[in-house]
DNA sequence: CCAGACGTTGTT
DNA sequence: GTCTGG
DNA sequence: CCAGACGTTGTT
DNA sequence: GTCTGG
């Protein structure tokens, strides 16, 4: 699955790797622990491609209240066009979630270690995502998004069994095209990465607390 | 028809 | 909103 | 994902 | 154990 990762870069350095626009109110720093319900850089696109900020944990537009968002992290690419939660979102509401890293638990004798994954190169890279907006009772719009997971590659299967979908750079312009509503191209897209383009290490267990998010945890 | 759920992961 | 179960 | 809270009534 | 919050 996929529930801490990182973007060690700025947003005005993600809008150039993408080459999207940037608002000049969205100024996010590098971040190395990203944990879920905090707000995320995404890429959306309603014509033209461009930065934005958007809470990690989706939040139904139907739903009651917002507790829903801090177990709708991530979405399965098996059967999301399937779920009543997610199959309207599949057709409208695709994004891309930038990040050059993500942690997972490895399950070991007496507890678990968490293991950081990266492209070989370090190069940033992007999630396919799913964001969708909900209203609060103060009549506040919030927009939430989901990172999508698939079946692990061999490289990260000895660490755990589900990882994000990494989307390969020409699958990014596709994913995000606000006129592709078939089900039977973008589908395909949803799958493993490369296990040869990435490396896997052991990092230190201070990522465990979502509040430390010290550049330390991947020197 | 209406009522009620709608999700993932991991663990057992 | 949309799907499933009764 | 992990961390941290988790409940009510009544009394101080 | 289970849920919520980050």
């Amino acid at each position: 699955m996929c529930g801490r990762f990182t973007l060690t870069i700025d947003s005005n350095a993600v809008a150039r790797a993408f080459n999207v626009a940037v608002p000049k109110s969205l100024q996010a720093g590098p971040r190395y622990n990203v944990a879920p319900t905090q707000d995320v850089v995404a890429v959306l696109n309603d014509g033209e491609p461009h930065l934005d900020l958007l809470r990690w944990g989706l939040i139904p537009s139907w739903a009651k209240d917002a507790s829903i968002g801090s177990r709708m992290i991530n979405a399965r690419a098996e059967t999301l066009a399937e779920k009543p939660s997610f199959k309207r979102l599949l057709n409208s509401r695709r994004c891309l979630i930038p990040a050059d890293g993500f942690y997972e638990w490895q399950k070991v004798d007496g507890g678990k270690v968490p293991m950081y994954i990266t492209l070989k190169g370090h190069e940033p890279f992007a999630f396919a995502g799913l964001w969708d907006s909900w209203k609060t009772a103060d009549g506040e719009v919030l927009r939430t998004c989901t990172i999508i997971t698939t079946h692990a590659n061999d490289l990260v299967a000895p660490i755990h069994e589900r990882m994000p979908v990494i989307l390969p750079p020409d699958a990014r312009e596709i994913w995000l095209d606000p006129g592709l509503h078939d089900a039977n191209i973008l589908l395909p897209l949803l799958k493993p990465c490369d296990p040869e383009a990435m490396q896997a290490r052991e990092v230190s267990r201070r990522v465990n607390s979502p509040q430390y998010d010290g550049s330390d945890l991947i020197a």
